[in-house]
DNA sequence: TACAGAGGTTCCGTTGTGCGGTACGACGGA
DNA sequence: TCCGTCGTACCGCACAACGGAACCTCTGTA
């Protein structure tokens, strides 16, 4: 092991973990052994581990689903990453501005999560909770994200990883590596129709002192409102909103 | 090993993790390896693993906090364990009742977690926050909760461990279980400033049909209010309410 | 009732992974 | 400059975790 890789069990609890969203909710140990890979024996034994812990909780025969022990730390984690007043300001106006909704998205491993969100105000949202995970190969946000140095330059595996996981055809790393670079050269990105039919999305990066993307501010809504020209619009109102967030020298999250 | 207790990589990885909460929000790595008593490779290992998943977040040199990991997991873990509305109704009605705050814990591993609360209606008030974490080894509801049969009667070691961790005289393992045995009999458990001085609490066991404990339902508030002549009252009040939430046949969560 | 299949659980020998002692580099205070 | 503290890198060893195989318990089917 090259020492720097982490803990195998610990890591393969946590993938475990990972598995239990919104699509599914709950699992079997079969479901789960096949999803991962993993024989049997080792499903079974990490998550009796985490049952223990009330990290998942078996709800049936062999049934489980998300335990309570996560409310011991969901009030910390939304405390320690309290998004500032200002950032808020800014994500309300954007969303005032253009109408749609705004979101703030941060990468955790190999997917993003939306941190905060300011509702647009017309009648047909793009609608999607705060705290949900959503994968990194689609949308406008992702390509954003994976404009970090440490993800588009240093690491390529990172993004090879990523592109495995979406359902697309072999090749798919190149297209999304390339959309990536085109969105750092650019400054922003534009997704038609990529994570949802129908849905589209503009999307500027938020970075530190150092130039480290730390964060993504988005805006969503029905392609139809999507259109030419309106684009530069929204492209104009989104870049505003990150550089007024990047000015408010918020240091952000990163999640490695 | 007996093969039943689980993983080791992840209970230490749990434990360390654990040790973030309110009290402290942050650990260096050199508090963290006094702290647990591992060895501090260990604990580098284990953190730069959590890091990586965003379940620890590096918030300056060496000094780390919990991460944006858990967002993922918040928000559905809340959702799975929804409580009834009809339990909630009972709560209300407990609090209005008898004018203090009342709380549903369930028990986590080596500890209890708040699960819902309905505030009182006197000024002064029991002020706890909802998915907050408290020890096992004191309060009413804690010995409600250690009455559930597979703690009390099965397994030993488990109070055992509990008693462990308060920072009691030797042999408050015993004065501990006592406490439960007595509860058990009684069906409802009193404490007067063991967590906190000047606090005071009443709880009664909620029970699934096959007698397992999955709850304790409690109110809590200044001892002052906990008068002899108060007291029969409260416990009544606290019982009813216990009762109530039974027969809605709440299958409630047990996390081993 | 017997059979088949799937899913969950237990057992146990093997090995590679996680462990932790040791050492190094960087910082900061005395 | 010295020392103490803390974070990080290296590396050989041992045992914890692994995973194959067998077993058990259902449920549906012939």
């Amino acid at each position: 092991m090259a020492d720097g890789d982490g803990v195998r069990s610990v890591h393969r609890a946590l993938d475990l973990l990972e598995r239990f969203d919104d699509e599914h909710p709950s699992w079997t140990l079969a479901a789960l052994t096949t999803a991962s890979g993993l024989p049997k024996t080792t499903v079974l034994r990490l998550v009796t581990t985490l049952e223990q812990r009330g990290l998942v909780a078996a709800i049936g025969p062999g049934k489980y689903a998300i335990g309570p022990g996560f409310l011991r730390w969901s009030r910390l984690s939304s405390a320690t990453m309290e998004i500032p007043p200002a950032v808020r300001a800014a994500m309300g106006r954007l969303a005032a501005d253009t109408g749609e909704t705004a979101n703030l998205y941060i990468r955790v491993g190999r997917t993003r999560v939306c941190l905060a969100q300011a509702q647009g105000t017309l009648s047909i949202r793009h609608a999607i909770a705060v705290g949900s995970s959503m994968p990194l190969w689609s949308g406008a946000a992702s390509k954003v994200l994976l404009t970090d140095p440490p993800v588009l330059s240093a690491d390529p595996s990172v993004i090879e990883e990523i592109a495995l996981e979406a359902p697309r055809p072999p090749g798919f790393a190149k297209r999304l590596r390339a959309a990536a670079v085109d969105a750092d050269a650019r400054g922003f990105a534009i997704s038609h129709g990529e994570r949802e039919l129908g849905a589209s999305g503009v999307a500027a990066p938020i970075r530190r002192p150092d130039g480290r993307v730390v964060a993504a501010i988005a805006i969503g809504g029905p392609t139809t409102r999507f259109s030419d020209d309106r684009l530069p619009a929204y492209i104009n109102a989104v870049r505003r909103c990150a550089a007024t967030i990047n000015t408010t020298n918020w240091s952000g999250f990163s999640a490695s």
